[in-house]
RNA sequence: GCCCCCAUGGUCUAGCGGCCUAGGACGUCACCCUUUCAAGGUGAAGAUCGCGGGUUCGAAUCCCGCUGGGGGUACCA
């Protein structure tokens, strides 16, 4: 059997040699929001099928299906805001609901028949039995065995059915579910790219319900068909899929299916234990575009999170990852999601991987929703860009989500500062007056020093500090008070400059009257 | 309860039987740089590789048990 512990014999078996192409796919339920889970598990299928795949030569797609096949729990608009999610991110499909392809129709609702017809075969080669009971027996069922502490599940009732009974039910319009006939016994065993194999016995495994009474399929049933139907070649997914895995390999089998590769990937863990969910803050990737992240910091997070190249390399752009990127090297082991590495890395691409100019591109949608700037385009056409740029230069590795633009530039670009506590003017060890006094000294030479000239501006500042006989970094912090309402700054000469000397003269005056007042 | 998965510092990880007196990163702390805050630089603390048995000349690495954590246990996915 295959040596799962070798890193070589886990690549040859994720990528066969008689494989041409790979396809996988992602097939969420328009449910909900677009959890960050499964956003990484989308990337893992990118990278993939567009990197690892590719670059051995061959073939690969990915693909994004909507399993909807529950009616009770839709969701109007969950699969356009999913859809909107994963082109934020840049994780792209080949075929897929909106851009059809040559399997379409991709969501299941509309593939009604296939899963039918399925049922039916099963039906007929013994493989799946029709079951009369009503919810409420199997609730009564339930109940019963939780209270004598026995494993609940379903007691197989309608398993044995005669030919005339089932008859009888169906002549009276009875109506019913089709579930699957495991088999009592032996074990059924499956081989996972991260885990290698895994056995169950089969007297374990319930006869779970194949086709709903509605005539919709579960998910069991409509995974295995789909998958097979669209050529599916690796079927990757969450965990919490394995304990019923080998429901879809006895249906693989019972349908005369090619098997495919399975490759359960690792959960993400909540600091608190348990999955990654709503409580946690935030699980869904739209929070994390509205809290200021960069797709391309939450992508390389994600990438690291269950994933490594060597364990040193932490900087990964899309193009690093579609290089490096090979399957075989995720872990098996759940991880934690460590929102402070997230932050870090996003301060890092914020500080040495983006541009200026396109930092304060990034930045405008959050200032104008924040009231900072005026409605306008989401580019450089913006009557404000020049100041945001500007702002953007001199915050830029200061800057560690999107969301502070707002505060941390306000001082650049609104004409009012925010009213601030006076005491703020006078530094420790320095006396009112002497604060005051310095703030007098310095709006006096004002007029005579070019703020736009750096060096100009702080060889009259230090020669000022001087004549008063302070030390720079005394007269400084008023100055920088005074001109930003904040005691922290950018280098004190490029926010003078930055402010303008209108700006920087009329919020000395208001600071001088403040201390006097 | 039953079934299954996982297990290297607080967190993400490297490690594939000798190169490990266990490497990197986040976080923490200290120092340097410095007009503040960051960024950057240097350094430190922090892991008896969950525990116990094997196998082997030799184990973080292979095997078994235990413990711990997690997942599943629907006419949801």
């Amino acid at each position: 059997m295959t040596d799962f512990h070798s890193p070589d014999a886990r690549a040859a078996a994720a990528l066969p040699l008689d494989l041409a192409e790979v396809r996988v796919r992602f097939a969420p339920s328009p449910t909900g929001s677009l959890h960050i889970g499964g956003s990484r598990l989308v990337m893992y299928n990118v990278l993939f099928a567009h990197g690892q795949a590719r670059r051995a030569g061959k073939g690969g797609k990915f693909i994004l299906r909507i399993e909807d096949t529950d009616q009770k729990r839709f969701v109007e608009g969950s699969a356009e805001g999913l859809m909107d999610g994963l082109a934020w991110l840049g994780l792209e499909w080949d075929e897929g609901p909106d851009i059809g392809g040559p399997y379409a129709p991709y969501v299941q609702s509309e593939r009604q028949h296939h899963y039918r017809e399925a049922a039916d075969q099963l039906l007929a080669n013994g493989h799946a039995y029709r079951c009369f009971c009503t919810p409420e027996r199997l609730q009564r069922v339930r109940d019963d065995q939780v209270k004598r502490n026995l494993p609940p599940g379903y007691d197989r009732h309608c398993r044995n059915l005669g030919a005339d009974e089932i008859q009888a039910k169906l002549d009276a319009g009875e109506t019913f579910v089709v579930r699957i006939l495991m088999p009592l016994e032996g074990e059924t065993r499956f081989v996972d790219l991260l885990r290698g194999e895994i056995v169950f016995q089969n007297d374990k495994i319930e006869d779970l319900v194949l086709l709903k009474s509605d005539g919709y399929p579960t998910y069991h049933l409509a995974v295995v068909v789909d998958d097979h139907e669209m050529d599916i070649t690796h079927v990757t997914r969450g965990p919490e899929w394995i304990p019923t895995a080998p429901i879809h390999v006895q249906l693989y089998e019972a349908l005369g299916y090619e098997m495919p590769i399975f490759a359960h990937m690792p959960l993400i863990l909540s600091p608190n234990g348990g999955k990654l969910s709503k409580r946690d803050g935030s699980a869904a990737l739209a929070d994390f575009r509205e809290r200021g992240y960069l797709p391309e910091a939450l992508l390389n997070y994600l990438a690291l999170l269950g994933w490594s190249l060597d364990g040193k390399t932490e900087f990964f752009t899309m193009a690093d990852l579609l290089e490096h990127f090979t399957i075989e090297r995720v872990s098996a082991a759940p991880s934690t999601f460590d929102r402070d590495k997230l932050d870090w890395l996003n301060q890092q691409w914020i500080n040495h991987h983006l541009t200026v100019e396109d930092l304060a591109v990034r930045c405008l949608p959050f200032l104008i929703a924040a009231g900072t700037i005026e409605e306008g385009p989401h580019d450089a056409t913006h009557p404000t860009y020049g100041q945001v740029l500007v702002a953007a230069g001199l915050l830029k590795d200061r800057i560690r989500h999107l969301t502070e633009a707002p505060d941390l530039m306000s001082y650049f670009l609104a004409d009012e500062l925010h009213p601030y506590d006076s005491a703020l003017l006078m530094p420790k060890r320095v006396e009112p007056a002497a604060a005051l006094g310095m703030l007098k000294a310095f709006r006096e030479v004002l007029p005579e020093i070019d703020l736009a000239s750096h060096d100009a501006t702080e060889a009259r500042l230090r020669a000022l500090a001087d004549e008063l006989g302070v030390k720079a970094g005394q007269l400084f912090m008023p100055i920088r008070v005074a001109a930003t309402g904040r005691t922290q700054s950018p280098g004190l000469f490029d926010t003078l400059a930055a402010i303008g000397q209108d700006r920087v003269a009329r919020r000395l005056d208001a600071a001088i009257e403040l201390l006097e007042g």
